[in-house]
This record gives structure tokens, sequence and C-alpha cells, in this order.
DNA sequence: ATCATAAGCGGGTATATACACCAAATTTGG
DNA sequence: CCAAATTTGGTGTATATACCCGCTTATGAT
């Protein structure tokens, strides 16, 4: 991949080319890596609101809502009201569960092959880079 | 920012806030940085087809060709035939020129910011990551 | 208790991106 | 020289993402 002078379009490209990789170990499960996150989520934070969900990974609350109606349709998670009769309150699902259980070794096998491909020293930069912003 | 035990979802959330500082700064000009980048990638190449684009920036033809239509309807950029008359020829207009050129001093400063904020090393591990994958 | 304010969501709209498929133009082989 | 293969684009469809607006529900202050 040609490197650009910004450094912007250089993390997005390196985003977008992460992604294909993750997204192809992820296919025999037929999610993508965005949804495989999001479920993980869902399960360390269930039963969870739209709006929590939305504050933890700072994404916009539409997007959140748009995303697990999408696994919803899947029938990975499901959606019920809370308490509050504003809050949609979100769980995985049994087969959430085992899409989970069984995206696992595959995510495993594509983690170790992307931390052997940057090498420790790359890792700890994106890391870095996170908590910089 | 929240540190993923993920590389992927490391590096896409990392490339959606930078974006979000990038497209800021370029906000007085009503275009985000990717649309600032193609503008530039067009200007160094012009006369230029949409599979060329596609080629060196390593997107999708279709991705491409929407992108540029925007950039078209925007008035930065111009569409043509070639002598090939399946190719389209794309060129920058006078007010493509334009942006370029009053989107310069504000993309400066912005990767100035964000290379104070990363520091060196950051900076030159987004870099190389790009060349490993 | 009432009424203003705040919180939580959904929908509309927009960009960025990819893949699959189709049509038109061009190149290649026989 | 013509049929077949290739190239180039466009369109349809899909995910991921953000912003704004409006509706409903909850909360708080008087």
């Amino acid at each position: 991949m040609i490197v650009l002078p910004c450094h912007c379009m250089n993390l997005r490209n390196a985003a977008r080319k992460v992604s294909a990789v993750y997204d192809a170990a992820l296919e025999p499960l037929g999610i993508t890596i965005a949804q495989f996150s999001l479920l993980r989520r869902v399960k360390r934070l269930e039963p969870v609101s739209l709006t929590e969900l939305g504050r933890v990974t700072e994404h916009d609350r539409s997007t959140i809502g748009r995303n697990v109606r999408l696994l919803e349709k899947m029938g990975l998670l499901a959606q019920g009201k809370g308490k509050d009769q504003r809050e949609t309150v979100v769980t995985l699902t049994d087969a959430g569960r085992e899409a989970l259980t069984q995206g696992a070794p595959l995510w495993d096998a594509c983690q170790a092959r992307i931390e052997a491909r940057l090498g420790p020293e790359r890792i700890a930069a994106i890391a870095d880079i996170l908590t910089m912003l």
C-alpha cells in the first residue's frame, strides 16, 4: 500500500485493509469484525441500553441503533424495553452466544496473524494512538 | 478512547477519531479529508481514468466513481470521455484547484497538530503498518 | 401537581466503502 | 476480419458511520 503524506488517510487505509482481513476471517460466520466486536461488547455489558453502548464505544447512538437492529434481524441480539420506558435494552440471544463461541478461534487466529505481520512495536503504537487521542 | 483487545477495532476507532479532526479542520471548505485527498490525487495524475484512480488508491472502482461524482456535483472535478470510449477521464476544475489552494494551510495545521499529539514514533508506525500490509 | 427541561430513540439524509452484476467498448486469437 | 475474452463503468445492494430533527418519557423546580 502506498504511503501518503496525510497521516489521516494512512490510518484510514490501514484500517480498511486490516478490516478486510478480519472480515474474511469471520466470513464463515456471516458477520463482520464490527459486528463481532459489538456482540462481544454486549456480552460484557448486557443488559445494556443503546445510549450506554454508544457512550462506551464512542459511537453515535443512531449508529449503534442501526447496527444493533441488523444483528437483531440476524437473530444474534434481542431488544426489549427497560423499566425506563424510553430505554431499549439489548441482550444476546442464544444464537448470539453461539456466534461468539464459534467466532472466537477465527478471531484469535486472525489477530495472531496480524500481530505476527506487524510486530509488537506497531501493535503497541496502535494502542498508544488511541490513548493519545 | 478505550483500548480494545482487537487490533482491528483499535485501528478503526483511531481512523474514525482522526478523521473527525481533519474533517473539522476542512469544514470551512465544505469537503472531507477523503475528498481533499482525492482532489490532490487527481491533481497529481490528471487526466486520469476511474480505473487508474482505483488502482493507485486501492479502492474499488465503484467507490471512486461515486466519490468523483460527488466532487463533480460540487464543481471541483470534471469528467469527460477519453480516446478509449469506455474510459472516463477525470480532471480538476478551476474551483477544484482553488479548493486545494485554500485547503492546503488548513490541512497543514491539522497535520501538524496530529504530529505533535502523536509524536514521531506513532507517526512512523502508521506509515510502517501500511507498507507491512 | 404542573410545566419546563432533559434524556432516550427513531427516522431522514449524507459520506465512504465494497461486492456482484450488467452493458458497452476494445483488444486478441484464430 | 470476426468471435471471444477482457477492460471500463454504472447500478443495485449492503454495511458503517455521523448529524439533525422530532417524538415520547422521565425528572426536577416552583
